[in-house]
DNA sequence: CCACTCATGTTAAAGCCTTTTACATGAGTT
DNA sequence: AACTCATGTAAAAGGCTTTAACATGAGTGG
């Protein structure tokens, strides 16, 4: 184990030596076992082999516990996108589904973290370092919008990028918060997350003028078609009658 | 005052006499004050004046007073999405639009319903009264698409109705969550969230290949331009050089 | 009209959580 | 070696949840 101040001392004295981190590890298992509500500040310390008061040596109150987990949400979230963002290679629209796919996957693989960020109810103006973590999150996200606004169709009106952005983000969040979770505590679906969010996507892109066809020039590995066909069988969903 | 058993009484026996909708109130107000998490059993005893024990004898514990209320939330809620819908009245598109508009008053208007309904961690599958309420709520939306994808252009190949009405579910529950609070815990926006919503479903539907300007036979009464324009002023958002 | 019954309240108590206060420990510094 | 200060502990106050035993009184049948 590494997680002692010195290496390879299991003895633990009167000091945990790395309390901070264990608790906040403690409670990222406890809320992804039992939601932002559940979690208690005694269940962590407990966790942590320490008595009930040790944790406010390190945070002001449960809250703060909860606001510095969602703050560390927002940097690996931003981490995450970016790094499926890849500054928009091999192409935008390719490397701005892959965003949205890892905006699900990490509300799917980071439960804790997502609800700490965005259902906790913690305001996040209360923390500027909470704040700032999230501007960068989004900051990503309307850089990516920004970029594709860039490369739209002329001739076909759209909304300033800021607004294109909003709009991606709210599609993806809509999308996690109702259907994207880990625990089943959520709503059954005839189609995946990542299909649903997919398909939602390329519809909306359509509307901005984005051809309707897959990218011409398209290196897209394999998978399966990202939205099972209606009824006919032309194009990504089949068209009507 | 009429919330006693017999009008006009304002001395109060032994017996409440109608202690369950008191609480139910009084859990409401508490909701929207401090969120669904801040919301506990004995304070809602205390406003409706009876012990902390009361409670027991018309809830289980806290999570079925929760959870019933979020069935009269997605009560409420269907009721106001199909006033809105009025059965596609005048046209599909508009009466679509102020679904949408539902949607997001109803998420600032009712907060607390909206937290109950949709943040409180309480699993819809938990209830069967309170899932059948969610599934109306939602055949609502299921039944708008339906007739919006009935009178989609030929030719644009579109997804099933159910994705459309998730797709549109997605969006509106999107902006909601993260913009649309009465309680300003939420992000600020250059824009309304209403706003915000309504260009993202017109891009939508202009990917399912609806006309990008307004309905033909529009009588709409009034109102700013639904989005504030981008640089240009063409259509909606004007048009990017 | 009177007893009976049962839904609905109350009181009391156990158990847990949060948070504060006073005290203990021991790692690093001088 | 003594000091200091960050980091733990113990104890206690106060609140919430939940249960159990008891109280009240509204409705009901004789």
């Amino acid at each position: 184990m590494s997680w002692r101040k010195d290496q390879g001392r299991t003895e633990r004295g009167y000091h945990h030596g790395n309390l901070k981190e264990a608790l906040l590890q403690a409670a990222l298992d406890l809320i992804s076992q039992k939601g932002p509500a559940g979690f208690t500040f005694a269940d962590a310390a407990r966790m942590a082999g320490v008595s009930p008061a040790a944790p406010y040596r390190h945070f002001r109150d449960r809250d703060e516990l909860l606001s510095s987990i969602a703050q560390r949400g927002f940097e690996q979230f931003e981490a995450a996108l970016t790094q499926a963002w890849d500054d928009g290679r091999p192409d935008t629209v390719t490397a701005f589904e892959r965003v949205g796919k890892a905006y699900l996957a990490f509300a799917r693989s980071e439960p804790a973290f997502y609800s700490a960020m965005f259902e906790s109810g913690i305001p996040v103006e209360s923390n500027p370092t909470l704040m700032a973590a999230s501007e960068r999150a989004f900051a990503l996200i309307r850089a990516a919008a920004e970029r594709l606004a860039a490369m739209a169709p002329p001739g076909v009106p759209r909304p300033p990028a800021m607004m294109m952005a909003l709009h991606i983000w709210s599609m993806a969040h809509g999308v996690a918060s109702l259907f994207g979770r880990g625990d089943g505590a959520r709503r059954k679906l005839p189609m995946s997350p990542d299909d649903l969010l997919e398909a939602q996507v390329l519809i909306y892109l359509r509307g901005l003028g984005f051809p309707t066809d897959r990218r011409p020039s398209d290196q897209k590995p394999s998978g399966p078609p990202p939205v099972p066909p209606a009824g006919g069988s032309s194009g990504p969903w089949g068209t009507p009658k």
